[in-house]
DNA sequence: CTCAAGTTGGAATTGACATTCCAATCATGC
DNA sequence: GCATGATTGGAATGTCAATTCCAACTTGAG
């Protein structure tokens, strides 16, 4: 018998070069959608009159419009990262994190707090319905978290930060707060949400500094 | 002219005690479609059939989708708040922050984290597309936000907390640590990031505490 | 009882969307 | 240059959703 057939995952092949923009392009167009109206509300021909292609180009390339959610996830959540490079992989001090939270709080502001996280609006949209989005997602989030507690950890082992601190769940609560202070922002049309979250964390870790 | 047509509005109608049960049915129902699966990914279709009953019903009572929408939003905050009542009312120490977040993280647990808050949910999938709708989650956080932060404010109206602590901004913190906390549940599949997120806001509260 | 208003059923309409198909064109390794 | 596979356009298909309509039925006030 054959493989089992994945859904959402054209048959690997070679891509050439203009296919390989191709792709990208539709990616680049469904992933701004999708942020503004969610992964349902962005239909097909909304990605093909934004993407300039056509419906079986898309087919051709994704599969199916589950595939091209997936996609979409994994493009999210490297383009997220890499914007937050190089400060998100030197989160080793207070004032890191605090210029590292702050970044995201100005973004926020000058999209007039419209929109929230790319990835958080995705998970809480695709967490119940799609198994497989769910599992982008956690690597999307254990991708992110990563680096805050690999931080924090580097704080403790230099004795900077209390060894009774528990770096990864001060980690994930940072993450928490920031996915939450976001959400609270967006409906509330407010950045200040979010600061006042993030910052609460922070002070908190601040709190298990060794003086 | 006549007045602006205000969509998701029927006309405003006695209702026979009849209607008001099969009005109460219809939003009952597609409060629990749209928590699973969403209000886009909610049809009237679905709702008639989990209601028992025909679709001129339920546009007879909520005029179209959008005002069924606005209807689920409202009945699932007074429906959440009623049920952290009386805790939500009694926020005025820490042992009480505990246990109300206690709960809700259990009752994530007994259902498998499957589906995050039913407020978040909404707003995250609605705050951007619908303007009506994030009037009424602003005022759905707000009306949560408001007994946490009058619990904090007991506290240090009796001098447990002390006077450079900002309650209002602590009240915003955890809430936010509520829902960032409930979404990385959500994709996670486990409340420990929801019990880590919020513990790490009350623990900073804590430390806000006069000995 | 009797009428106006509230309530309900169910079919009909209209439009959009996901997906498929096929035929044409293009790129590249040999 | 040729064959093979990649890429593209554009129409066709089938499904399903939102909404409208209208006729029938029920209820409550007077």
């Amino acid at each position: 018998m054959s493989a089992p057939a994945k859904t959402g995952e054209p048959k690997r092949q070679r891509l050439t070069e203009g296919g390989r923009k191709t792709r990208e392009r539709i990616i680049e167009a469904a992933a701004e959608l999708m942020f503004h109206r969610g992964a349902r509300g962005t239909s097909i021909p909304d990605v093909q009159a934004a993407a300039g292609v056509s419906a079986s180009q898309i087919y051709h390339y994704f599969g199916d419009k589950q595939g091209l959610v997936l996609a979409v996830i994994d493009h999210q959540t490297d383009t997220r990262l890499a914007q937050q490079r190089p400060l998100l992989d030197n989160l080793d001090s207070i004032e890191a994190l605090r210029e590292w939270c702050d970044r995201a709080g100005s973004r926020q502001d000058a999209r007039g707090c419209e929109g929230g996280c790319e990835i958080g609006s995705l998970a809480s949209e695709l967490a119940d319905g799609d198994q497989s989005a769910r599992t982008r997602l956690v690597s999307a989030f254990d991708r992110w978290e990563g680096p805050i507690r690999s931080g924090l950890a580097r704080m403790q082992a230099r004795g900077e930060l209390s060894e009774r601190a528990d770096t990864a769940a001060l980690a994930t609560a940072l993450l928490a707060a920031v996915q939450g202070g976001m959400l609270l922002s967006q409906v509330r049309r407010s950045s200040t949400a979010y600061r006042q979250a993030v910052s609460a964390v922070i002070d908190h870790i601040e709190s298990h500094l060794v003086r």
